[in-house]
DNA sequence: TCCTAAAATGAAAACGGTTACATATTTATT
DNA sequence: AATAAATATGTAACCGTTTTCATTTTAGGA
C-alpha cells in the first residue's frame, strides 16, 4: 500500500506538504496542490486512518451495546444512531452482546483501550470493570432506554412510569378492574418503573393491586406466549392484560387465540413500543409509541457533547410517548 | 493516560522488557515479571489498541453491511457472525446502511483506509468503489445471503431457487394450480433467484406461469399489506400466495384478514425465513427455515480464512434449508 | 575458577501520519 | 531597489507500541 512517503516523492515535495493538501488544500500553492493531487492519484494513496486514529488520539469511533438487535425497537434506536453518527462524522461500532458478558466486555473495553471514544448502551449495567477505569474513575458513556440511577452518566429515557400509568389508565377507562400485566425480565429497571405505573394507575381508580395478576416475562414472544396460556387458564380470568413489550403480547395473543378466547371481546390486550408488526397482526394492537429513532440520535448527540467537553453535569432527557390505541384493546364485557 | 514507558520507568525496565512480558511472559524471567505487573496496576496501564493495531497492520475489525437491522432475518445472521468473531478474536463493525449509500461507503472505506481488515455484506452490490480499490483490485470480502455472481469473492449462501421450488411443490401439493407470488426488490438477485424456483415447479406440474399474480414487494410488512389487498380485489383470485419472506407473509395475511378472506381456507399463505413471529402469528406461518446464525458463523469464518492466506479461489458455500409447514397452508377448496 | 552457551534485557528503529518550528519564496510597501 | 510582511514549503519530532539486533547477565560444564 502506497504510502504518503511515496506521494511526496512521486510529487516532489515533503510529506508535510501532501498532509497540509489533504487537510487543508488552502494552505498549500494551487501549483503544488495539482501536482499533489495527480501525485496521489497516481500512486494509488489512501491514507491509513489507524495512524491518523493513533497520532491524533481521537478515533472517532462510537460503541453501542445492545443486548440483541433482534428486538425490533432496539432495531429502529440503532437506525437513529447511525443517522446522527454518520451526520456527526462518527462511526458506530454496533455490539451485539446477546447477553454474553464477554462480548460486553470485549467491546467495552474498546473504550479504555482507546479504539473507541465513548460508549452507549441500551442496557441497565456498568459495562466498565476495575480493569478498564482510568485515572478519574469515568468513562465516557451515555445510557439510553434503561435508565443507570447513579446520575453520573447521561441518560435519554422514557418516564416509563408515567406511560404504563396512561395504558392502565386507558384499560381502567374501558370499564377493566381485572388488568394483569405481563413483566419484563426483573433484571430491567424499565420494568419496575413500568409495574409502578401500572399500580400508580390501579390505586388511582381504588382496584385494590393483585399479586397473582403478575406474570413474569422476558420481552419475548415465546414468553409472552407462556404468560397467555397461563393467564387462561387462571380461573377468575382477567379481562384485559397489559404487556411491558410488543412481542410479548404477540406472543399472548397467540395463547388467547388457541385457547379461543376472542381479543378484545373476551381480553383486551395492550402493548409497549409499537414495533412494526404490532400494526400487522390480528387485531392490530393497543400500544405505546415511543420514538426509537429520536432515542438513538439524542443518545449520539448526547454522547458527542460529552466528549467535546460540552456537558457540565449528567443531563436527563426525556422522550415523549404517544398512546396508540388499535383493536386489540376494547370495552370490558360482562 | 499512562503508557508503556511510565510502566517502565515505574518497573525501572525498559520499553521492550514490559512489552514481552504482556505478549510473551515466559521471555522474561519470573522476578522481572512481577515487578512489571506490579508497576502495571500501580499506574493503571492499559495499553493503546490503536497504537497496536496501527503498528501491527492488523485491525482484527471486521465491517459488516447490512441494508437494516431491523430485518428480524438478518438480526440473526449477526448474532452467528458476533458469536463467531468473538471466537476468532475479532471485532464486528456493525454498519446498518439504510440503503443509504453515504454510510454504505463511509464503512466500505474503512477497509481501504487499514480501520479494518475485511467485509462481509448481506447485500448483493460491490460497495467498493475505484477510489477505495488497491493495487491487485481486491479487498477482502465475503458475500452472505445474496450473491455478487462475479465469482470473485466467497460467497455462503442457499440454493434459494430450490427452496422456492420445495415450496411451490407444498402448495402445488395441496392441489393449488393459482399461485400468487409477493416478491422482493427487484434489486436483489435472490429476489429473482426465487422467481425462476416458483416457475420451475410450476413448468414441472404443468402450470401455465401467469404474470399477473406476480406482485411486486420489497421484503416489509406494508408491502406484504399491499400487495395482500391487492390480490383480495382480484377477479379471479388464486388460491395460494407465496411471499418471498415472512415479513410480507404476515403483512398480507393482515391484508387478507381485514378483506374477510380466511386463511387458510379461502387463501393459504406460505413465506420464507421462519422469523420468530412466524410461529406466532394467526395462523402460523408455513415458511423455509434458514440456518440463519451458521450463516453468519460461516462468513466471518471464511473472511478470516480469506485474510489468512488460506483460501485459494472463492469458495461457494450452500447452506440447507428446511420446508416448515404450519398452518397457513391448506388444501385447496373449491 | 574460567569459558561458553543460553537466557534476559536494553537501545533504537519502525509503523504512517500530523504539526510546530525553521527556512525559503513570493508579494506588497516605500 | 530595498525591506518588511505574508505565504509556501521543508525538517524533524512525536504519538505508543513491537521487534530486531546488540549487549549484558546467568547457568552449566570442564
Amino acid at each position: 500500500m502506497a504510502n504518503i512517503r511515496d506521494v511526496a516523492d512521486s510529487a516532489g515535495v515533503s510529506v508535510a506538504t501532501v498532509s497540509r493538501t489533504l487537510q487543508q488544500p488552502e494552505r498549500v500553492s494551487p501549483k503544488t496542490r495539482n501536482k499533489v493531487m495527480a501525485a496521489v492519484q497516481a500512486v494509488g494513496y489512501k491514507p491509513n486512518l489507524m495512524a491518523v486514529k493513533f497520532r491524533s488520539g481521537k478515533t472517532h469511533n462510537l460503541v453501542v451495546l445492545v443486548p440483541t438487535v433482534a428486538n425490533v425497537f432496539f432495531a429502529r434506536v440503532i437506525s437513529g444512531m447511525q443517522e446522527a453518527a454518520a451526520e456527526l462524522g462518527y462511526s458506530i461500532l454496533l455490539a451485539n452482546t446477546l447477553g454474553n458478558s464477554e462480548i460486553e466486555s470485549h467491546y467495552a473495553k474498546m473504550v479504555s483501550t482507546s479504539q473507541a471514544d465513548g460508549l452507549i448502551q441500551l442496557r441497565a449495567h456498568n459495562p466498565f470493570d476495575a480493569t478498564m477505569i482510568n485515572d478519574n474513575g469515568l468513562l465516557p458513556m451515555v445510557n439510553a432506554c434503561e435508565v443507570i440511577d447513579d446520575g453520573q452518566y447521561p441518560v435519554v429515557s422514557l418516564d416509563n412510569r408515567a406511560a404504563a400509568k396512561a395504558m392502565t389508565e386507558h384499560l381502567i377507562s374501558l370499564g377493566h378492574t381485572r388488568i394483569a400485566m405481563i413483566k419484563g425480565p426483573n433484571s430491567s429497571p424499565l420494568t419496575q418503573e413500568r409495574l409502578v405505573g401500572y399500580k400508580d394507575a390501579l390505586a388511582q381508580a381504588n382496584i385494590e393491586f393483585d399479586e397473582s395478576l403478575l406474570l413474569p416475562g422476558d420481552f419475548t414472544l415465546q414468553a409472552g406466549y407462556n404468560a397467555g396460556e397461563a393467564i387462561s387458564r387462571l380461573e377468575n380470568r382477567p379481562t384485559a392484560v397489559f404487556c411491558e413489550n410488543d412481542e410479548t403480547a404477540i406472543g399472548a395473543m397467540q395463547a388467547f387465540k388457541q385457547a379461543n378466547l376472542h381479543v378484545p371481546n373476551d381480553i383486551s390486550v395492550a402493548g409497549f413500543d409499537d414495533i412494526a408488526f404490532s400494526a400487522f397482526v390480528d387485531p392490530p394492537l393497543t400500544t405505546i409509541a415511543q420514538p426509537a429513532e429520536e432515542f438513538g440520535r439524542t443518545a449520539v448527540t448526547l454522547l458527542v457533547d460529552l466528549l467535546n467537553g460540552k456537558i457540565r453535569k449528567a443531563p436527563k432527557v426525556i422522550m415523549p410517548f404517544e398512546l396508540i390505541v388499535r383493536e386489540s384493546t376494547g370495552k370490558a364485557l360482562g
